[in-house]
RNA sequence: GGAGAGGUUCCCGAGCGGUCAAAGGGAGCAGACUGUAAAUCUGCCGGCGUAGCCUUCGGAGGUUCGAAUCCUCCCCUCUCCA
């Protein structure tokens, strides 16, 4: 089997790391490794996809991800790489999110028999002793070294209070504890991470005289320079309740060109032969890469059931779009027109709007705004009035043209707001 | 604790008594062009019953016919000093 660090290097998942040649070494029996997972927010969202799958491969190779949970460092907050101070949250905001995060993370590994752990270093953390800690931990960190970490540099011109400047001595206690108690022998993050990650690394080989690495990932940008998963709706989130199959398959559907090579070797486990040859596509040859990708990102985090639908509803709204059979032959992306049914349940999201108000008419830009497809009536009229308002297809002509039951086909409406986002309508005919 | 500088619409950043819903840029949205791409061009970009009205410029008061702009107090941030 190849060694994990070279899967992970021909990925592209390797930015920097403390020692190749010692991890390659160390990779060669099943070893532990871990990532820390802020709990931040509700969901994870298209950003840590790199560090989930990293652990996932990690897996493959018959190694132990452990997924760490920061309950305990969310309450301090990360200055890295940031202008500013976070937020501060509240315990019970982060005990809340830290749940959906491993609901969450169990989609991606298999926390089954101890394949995998997923661990919250609230529970060592929020006991410490303050002096004892200061004592046993504290006295390995210069404060010269510590400022000169690019990781403070930025905020050492805007500010940075004591709190987050403790920062990096608890990540790096997380790596000692979890050296001591799981022998974790690996930490791994995002680029940003460097100087924490470096920080436990250190203060292991002080404390235990034992060697233990670091590696970082970069950051993914998009080829036009951005952060990953962003968009108008705000983050691409991997909650299928935030972000519906179906949109988190538009999402990558519109992966710029330039990115597709690159974005499949991150996010799908198609082996690199494959991928390869997709670097040679140009243009519109590109597009079958882009669904298969589309395709395999969406199973990945939601199952392929999910996927499915996300490709046979995409296909029905923007035409189907064939996947030559050798193109990427490893995925089970569907590669002519799938079956009707399985388009059913995709995700666009749908209203259901009761028949006695149908019947009576509701003027587009007020349906539209009720539906989110717009953010207020305002934005609905403008934009009817420039011509990005449609139903069933056809262009609105007036703000106040009324949506009635005559637009029904096939018992719902299909209302769309510029190229591609759709809701739809459905009646309810209960309320007769 | 002392001395300065500052907090403006999603972000950056002008405005410093009326002509300010607030310049400019970025982001975003729509249209055209396209390949559900990029780039480009054009328009939009607080809310509403779009006539006009309402709510915004850290918070609370005050002065004025009129305040984002002046005064008072408070909160927060940064810089230098202690």
């Amino acid at each position: 089997m190849k060694n994990a660090y070279d899967v992970l290097e021909e990925r592209g998942f390797v930015d920097q790391a403390t020692d190749a040649a010692g991890l390659r070494q160390l990779l060669r029996k099943p070893a532990t490794c871990y990532i820390g997972f802020d709990p931040t927010a509700r969901s994870l969202h298209v950003g840590h996809l790199v560090t989930i799958m990293s652990l996932a491969h990690m897996q493959r190779s018959s190694h132990r991800p452990i997924a760490l949970v920061g309950g305990g460092t969310g309450m301090v907050g990360d200055p890295s790489g940031k202008t500013e101070m976070r937020q501060m949250l509240s315990r019970d905001d982060i005990d809340i999110n830290a749940l959906h995060l491993k609901r969450q993370l169990g989609q991606f590994l298999d926390f089954g028999d101890g394949l995998a752990l997923l661990l919250n270093n609230a529970d060592w953390l929020l006991p410490l002793k303050y002096i004892e800690f200061l004592r046993d931990i504290g006295c390995h960190f210069s404060v010269n070294r510590m400022l000169a970490a690019e990781s403070y540099r930025a905020r050492l011109e805007t500010g940075l209070n004591f709190i987050e400047f403790n920062y990096m001595l608890l990540q790096a206690y997380d790596f000692l504890y979890l050296f001591d108690h799981f022998d974790c022998r690996i930490q791994m993050g995002g680029s940003d991470q460097w100087g924490n990650i470096v920080a436990g690394v250190d203060l292991v080989r002080r404390v235990r005289q034992q060697t233990v690495y670091g590696v970082t990932f970069p950051l993914i940008t998009t080829a036009s320079g951005e952060k990953m998963g962003k968009t108008a709706k705000g983050a691409v989130w991997l909650d299928g309740n935030l972000t519906s199959p179906y949109e988190y398959y538009q999402y990558w559907m519109n992966t710029d060109d330039r990115d597709v090579g690159r974005f499949l070797a991150f996010f799908t486990f198609l082996p690199m032969e494959e991928i390869g040859q997709v670097q040679g596509l140009k243009g519109e040859a590109l597009n079958a890469a882009k669904t298969v990708l589309a395709f395999e990102a969406t199973t990945v985090t939601h199952g392929e059931k999910a996927a499915r639908s996300a490709q046979a509803e995409s296909s029905r709204i923007f035409g189907v779009r064939e996947v030559p059979a050798d193109l990427l032959p490893s995925s089970a992306v569907g590669r002519t027109a799938l079956s009707e049914a399985e388009g059913l349940g995709a995700g666009v999201s749908t209203t259901i709007i009761s028949a006695s108000r149908l019947r009576q008419g509701i003027p587009a830009f007020e349906l539209f705004a009720e539906v989110r497809l717009c953010a207020s009536k305002g934005a609905a009229r403008r934009l009817i009035q420039q011509g990005g308002g449609y139903v069933n297809g056809g262009r609105l002509q007036g703000v106040d043209e009324g949506i009635t039951m005559a637009h029904l086909r096939g018992g719902q409406i299909l209302l769309r707001a510029g190229k591609k986002n759709y809701h739809k309508i459905q009646v309810d005919e209960e309320k007769i």
